[in-house]
DNA sequence: TATTGTTATACTCTATAACTATA
DNA sequence: TATAGTTATAGAGTATAACAATA
């Protein structure tokens, strides 16, 4: 865990934010792992269903590096969920194409998902989980858009194995 | 990153979560870094400043494993913000004291981390940052206060060396 | 030359186990 | 026996580089 701990009296929305998304993080996660999924496996299902989309475009959909979609992508196809199959414009890429049995999981795992998330803002008395709700999207979209610079220093190239 | 991908329409609890966490927490570790700390020494230094603590009791205050408050301390020693002291109750526990230097910049990493959180809360509309802070304050003490049990496969235990 | 997808691997982070010294 | 702190290291997660095929 990376968080800040509750300071006393005034609340910390640091330890806030941090500690609400591991926690439904985790919660999805044993949910979702009811039927097989990760999180990046349903986000990866419904966006490919949604129309025909290549693995680098369903990467930027979902925020993930391309070489972490090679292994989602894998394990969907393990599971009989997904197919890559060669895109007709572009010899290079290939089109995510969803199973039925994909479609089916990708159904139960998106009611998976809501019913999570509806228990969260169900905890919450009337009207403060659309307030909730709105001031979050407010700050994704404007204050809280873009990350920072990392200032981690920078990972060494790898050794040239010739 | 872990996240979900933004649905379309209606907004997605876990990505909002997950997004503002990720933001203001680079936002954070570059407004530290400008004096040297993280935000895990922070959080230390803060809390040994309050009264005297022995490392435990300031891991589990940050929510932290022994072995990363190590860590921690070692960055703090080295910097002469804190020093490892003797108990005088327990000889095999250390309290964390914070040095007079310490003591200055912990001060002014204070002033960083509310400035950081204002500026976030102040680019909501009137009022809707109370709602805000209250709504996950609730979520924390309640509904979201325990993560689920992970559902990964446990750790292997490691290779006796003899 | 640039881009898609792949492989291999290096790096970071964190937790586990074993250890030493105390209790 | 159990606990505080330390060390070493395993494992997960992820990003980087190089590569092959194609644009």
């Amino acid at each position: 865990m990376i968080a800040m701990a509750p300071a006393r009296t005034e609340p910390d929305l640091s330890f806030l934010l941090d500690h609400t998304s591991h926690v439904l993080r985790t919660r999805m996660a044993v949910a979702l792992a009811e039927i097989g999924l990760t999180a990046r496996m349903h986000c990866v299902l419904v966006h490919a269903l949604e129309e025909e989309r290549t693995q680098i475009q369903l990467a930027e959909l979902g925020d993930m590096d391309k070489t972490t979609m090679v292994v989602t992508v894998d394990a969907l196809e393990e599971a009989g969920l997904a197919e890559r199959r060669p895109s007709s414009a572009d010899r290079r890429a290939r089109i995510i194409a969803v199973t039925e049995k994909g479609a089916e999981v990708a159904r139960r795992s998106q009611e998976i998902v809501d019913g999570v998330h509806r228990a969260v803002l169900e905890a919450l008395p009337e009207g403060e989980g659309e307030v909730l709700l709105r001031a979050m999207s407010r700050l994704v979209e404007g204050y809280l858009a873009t990350p920072a610079e990392a200032p981690q220093a920078a990972r060494r190239a790898r050794q040239r194995t010739k």
